[in-house]
RNA sequence: GGGCGCAUAGCUCAGUUGGCUAGAGCGCAUGCUUCACACGCAUGAGGUCACAGGUUCGAAUCCUGUUGCGCCCA
């Protein structure tokens, strides 16, 4: 046993052992009843690493090694996610590069390396966190079984009717040029203004008469394709069917009446763009109006100079309010009746490649000099962002996949309560996310490095599959296996956008599982059915709208089933102004440094310090908390294994005292359970047993906190503070513990001792070793590694706690002796005395034994540890001092300090 | 505006279905070089359990309202 714990070199000894000794390796063979699967999350290498990874990270491996100790065989794969517009986000940071200048072929290049580089590291972090994965099941989200099984899955889903391809306004982000889902959008509180413009309307006799429309993106005046106010709207009603001109461009656009134009808000008539806000998209689509396109897919203006043409030539605007341009709607997009073509085609010009910001100063400018802008207000509004872009979002048209929710709401929220959801009320926010979910899933993105759509369009823009089994496929560079009859290759036309990375994300039980849907292979089926559905899914909060969800959704549209039993919900690490910890906010040091600083386990002690689902504030000086911790396990196991260098707990529970050698390869817990005869051992083992109890029950409700609690409760209080020094006096043989008992030899009590003392520090440790695995395998392997045929603690059988430990007069002699020893330590600290003086006598007041006991009895049971531990020669009781009514009985002591000691 | 969560010692947090004197760690004070550990041991100080009502024999815990904070959604 060296002489102090050098812990980061320890640590990385034991991690490379236990991945070379297999201990974390998954064996396919195992039936689907002794497994123990967990779907992980692949973290995005997009990123950087910081503290809040080795937070939730670690909480995983905290139930992940406790199931395997409890008997499971457990499944723990890991991946990271490289996939999608967040890795193109990070190589687009890295080199400094945009991926639509580069070009795809170029950029795909560029990913590769850096999202290795970036892997690398997660993956050097979590073996230096010694999460006890099986390495060999990695994966990436855009390997090739990744790939694969991602394009399977689209296929699946396209022949149950759940994926369509549609052209229709969609959420668009220009500062990454591509489509987002509802799930990528964020509101954000910013400073804008409302400006009130002067529109006009004629009342058919060529009269026109100002009205105001308020609004907060005047850029968007050319966009404008109708006006809508209040049907029961007094000021307006006159007003329907009529035209309004727009200002600056004077395109004409009908007047039309919706009950969706709230006549409290602003002017109570407002005008309607394609496309400003998801109410412009349904008035877009209830009055069939044309579509106008002013912003381009870089977030600029788009040239629309040549778009405008005289109004008079037109007259085909109808006055049916119901769907008032059906027969000219496309006409009326690209044909835009202005009373003044020759202005607004300068107008246009000069807007053109504008920035949509600097073009609504210019505009407004514009409004200004020409009379047409009455005010402007300056507000505070929610604008809908693109969470990864960080800027507004538009809306445009372009043709985008999509998978259903919509329709099947109900079903989804109903899949989602089956399962079990820790902290319980986490599903409260799956319920009200998906309940509020108001477009289907937009899985297309028009970007590079993600996995590709299996699909080509024919001639006819009919849509081509890929087979099963020619996947993955790159439609850019690859054929479809089969071709339906008519269609010929030449004319085929690959989807060039690629999958939204949670299309992938969303497979994750089936990229550890293998199974690729519909390819027809036995032996992925038999693995997929040995771990699907799995036990748990750990993650954390943020993602409950995305990862979990969209899991949910495609478990259920594939199979009819849960993806897992077991949801577990971690919280975020915050920093102390409660901010989530990121790099931009200054917090440099990364997790790495911190292991090398504190060690793994001092870091996975401080992640085990907390409450499921709800975040933490990280404080650097709280990672030396754990530091004492294991200190006192690796000091207490070396005081302990001192006094059993002497005990083979497998010969001696065997009946064969002298035995060094023993065929028997595991020690018997129930022989050394009946070596125990001494009641402060008794005690300790049932202080140990309810210990058990209460962390066995904490693991298996993913309550690590209190398990880890639990076990550092009892170390510390009962095993270290109180058990060592009261057995000190029999396992040194102490003269004063020797002599106390007549009737018993020195040799049992300390054998009882002995025994009690193997069963507790091996129980302890077996406690510490899902939170703490290295310093409990340390102290595991001088001396109880010897005793059985197992590779590693994290091996072990989770200690039992089924059978109390002696008798209830055991633990009650054992709580006394802990209140007496208690009371003699006040008096010393009142004394200013040393525990150690030795005393001749102490007089202990107010024992509250039973009342078939006598104090007399209690002192000869356990007399040696007693006596020993109090250094004292006898003890007297005297009755207890009369209290007052209200406060409780207590035992007191009166030391007399032996003659010697007083000098 | 809606939903969820939180509010307990100077700080970070535990407190199961209501039940002895509300706990832990850090920090603080005093003492102890006690044969595993000074990264230790012992003893102690420190709380109107956010506020106001209510239910109950009994409320940190349950109910209602108020205030403040965080997250999610609109």
């Amino acid at each position: 046993m060296p002489q102090r714990y050098e812990g980061l070199e320890r640590e990385r000894y034991w991690q490379q052992y236990w991945m070379a000794s297999g201990v974390y390796n998954y064996d396919p063979a195992r039936p689907r009843a002794e497994v123990f699967s967990v779907d992980t999350p692949p973290p995005t290498v997009s990123g950087a690493l910081h503290i809040g990874h080795v937070y939730s990270y670690t909480q995983t491996d905290f139930s992940v090694r406790y199931q395997r100790m409890a008997g499971k065989h457990v499944f723990y794969p890991f991946g990271f996610d490289d996939n999608g517009l967040p890795s193109e986000r990070l190589v687009e940071r890295v080199t400094g590069k945009r991926a639509h200048e580069v070009g795809r072929e170029e950029f795909i290049k560029l990913c590769k390396p850096i999202l290795e580089d970036a892997e690398q590291q997660f993956k050097d972090l979590w073996q230096s966190l010694a999460l006890s994965c099986d390495w060999s099941q990695f994966y990436t989200t855009i390997d090739e079984r990744s790939r694969a099984i991602s394009q399977a899955s689209f296929i699946d889903l396209y022949h149950k009717g759940y994926i369509y391809r549609k052209e229709a306004p969609t959420m668009w982000c220009w500062a990454d040029q591509t489509a987002i889902a509802q799930a990528e959008i964020e509101d954000k509180e910013i400073a804008g203004h409302f400006h009130d413009i002067t529109f006009h309307f004629d009342d058919g006799s060529g009269n026109l008469t100002p009205v105001t429309i308020a609004t907060t993106r005047p850029e968007l005046i050319p966009a404008c394709v109708a006006v809508f106010a209040h049907p029961d709207d007094e000021r307006y009603k006159h007003l329907f069917g009529k035209q309004a001109i727009t200002p600056l461009f004077e395109v004409e656009v009908p007047i039309l009446p919706s009950v969706k134009a709230d006549p409290e808000k602003g002017t109570g008539i407002l005008m309607c763009c394609t496309f400003g806000d998801t109410d412009d998209v349904e008035h877009w689509e209830q009055f069939n109006l044309p579509t106008r396109v002013v912003v381009d897919r870089d977030g600029r203006i788009f040239d629309f100079t040549a778009r405008f043409v005289p109004a008079a030539e037109r007259n085909a605007i109808p006055k049916d309010p119901a769907g008032y341009c059906d027969d000219c709607r496309l006409d009326l997009g690209n044909r835009w009746p202005s009373r003044n073509p020759e202005k607004a085609a300068g107008l246009a010009a000069e807007m053109a490649g504008q920035k949509i910001k600097a073009a609504r100063t210019w505009i407004r400018e514009q409004l200004e000099v020409a009379g047409l802008l009455t005010k402007v207000e300056d507000i505070t509004h929610i604008v809908r962002h693109s969470e990864r872009g960080g800027v507004p979002i538009e809306i445009i048209v372009t043709p985008q996949w999509y998978i259903k929710l919509l329709e099947n709401k109900q079903e989804l929220i109903a899949q989602g309560r089956k399962v079990k959801w820790h902290p319980e009320y986490m599903f409260k926010r799956f319920e009200h996310w998906v309940e509020g979910l108001n477009q289907d899933w937009c899985i297309s993105r028009q970007r590079y490095n993600g996995v590709p759509f299996p699909v080509w369009y024919d001639a006819d823009g009919g849509i081509v599959l890929a087979s099963i089994d020619q996947l993955p496929v790159n439609p850019l560079s690859d054929q479809p296996a089969e071709l339906p009859s008519g269609v010929v290759a030449d004319q085929l036309v690959p989807e060039a956008d690629v999958m939204d990375t949670w299309a992938t994300s969303s497979v994750t039980p089936l990229l550890n599982t293998h199974l690729r849907i519909g390819a027809d292979n036995p032996e992925i089926q038999q693995r997929h059915d040995r771990i699907f559905p799995y036990d748990l899914r750990p993650q954390a909060h943020d993602i409950i709208r995305t990862w979990a969800f969209y899991t949910i959704a495609k478990a259920y549209y594939h199979f009819g089933e849960i993806p897992w039993e077991h949801i577990v919900i971690s919280g975020h690490a915050q920093d102390a102004g409660r901010q989530k910890i990121s790099k931009s906010k200054g917090h440099v040091v990364t997790p790495a440094q911190m292991v090398e600083k504190y060690t793994a386990d001092n870091l996975r002690y401080w992640a085990a310090g907390c409450k499921l689902g709800t975040d933490t504030i990280y404080d650097e000086k709280n990672l030396t908390e754990g530091k004492r911790l294991i200190t006192k396990i690796f000091n207490a196991t070396k005081f302990a294994l001192r006094h059993l260098m002497d005990f083979d707990p497998v010969g001696v529970a065997l009946g064969r005292p002298e035995g060094g050698t023993s065929s028997a390869p595991t020690y018997d817990i129930d022989a050394l359970l009946k070596l125990v005869t001494y009641p402060t051992d008794r005690w300790m083992l049932e202080r140990l047993r309810k210990t058990i109890e209460r962390a066995t029950k904490a693991n298996a409700d993913y309550e690590f906190g209190d398990a880890k609690q639990a076990a550092e409760d009892f170390f510390w209080a009962d095993f270290c503070d109180n058990y060592l020094e009261l057995s000190k006096g029999r396992l040194y043989r102490d003269e004063i513990a020797v002599s106390a008992h007549a009737d018993l030899a020195a040799d049992e009590m300390r054998v009882s001792a002995q025994a009690a003392l193997f069963l507790g520090l091996s129980a302890v440790l077996k406690l510490f070793a899902p939170t703490l695995p290295h310093i409990s395998e340390e102290c595991w392997s001088w001396y109880h590694a010897q005793c059985t045929s197992g590779r590693s603690i994290h091996e072990e059988p989770w200690p039992p706690c089924d059978k109390p430990a002696g008798e209830e007069r055991d633990y009650k002699d054992g709580q006394l002796l802990v209140e007496v020893v208690a009371a003699v330590r006040k008096w010393h600290s009142e004394h200013n005395v040393s525990v150690k003086k030795q005393k001749h006598l102490i007089t202990i007041r107010g024992l509250a034994v039973s009342a078939d006991d006598t104090p007399e009895a209690w002192a000869k049971r356990v007399g040696a540890d007693l006596l020993a531990t109090c250094n004292t020669s006898a003890v007297e009781f005297a009755p207890a001092e009369p209290v007052a009514d209200d406060a409780k009985p207590a035992v007191t002591v009166e030391c007399e300090l032996a003659e010697e000691a007083e000098e």
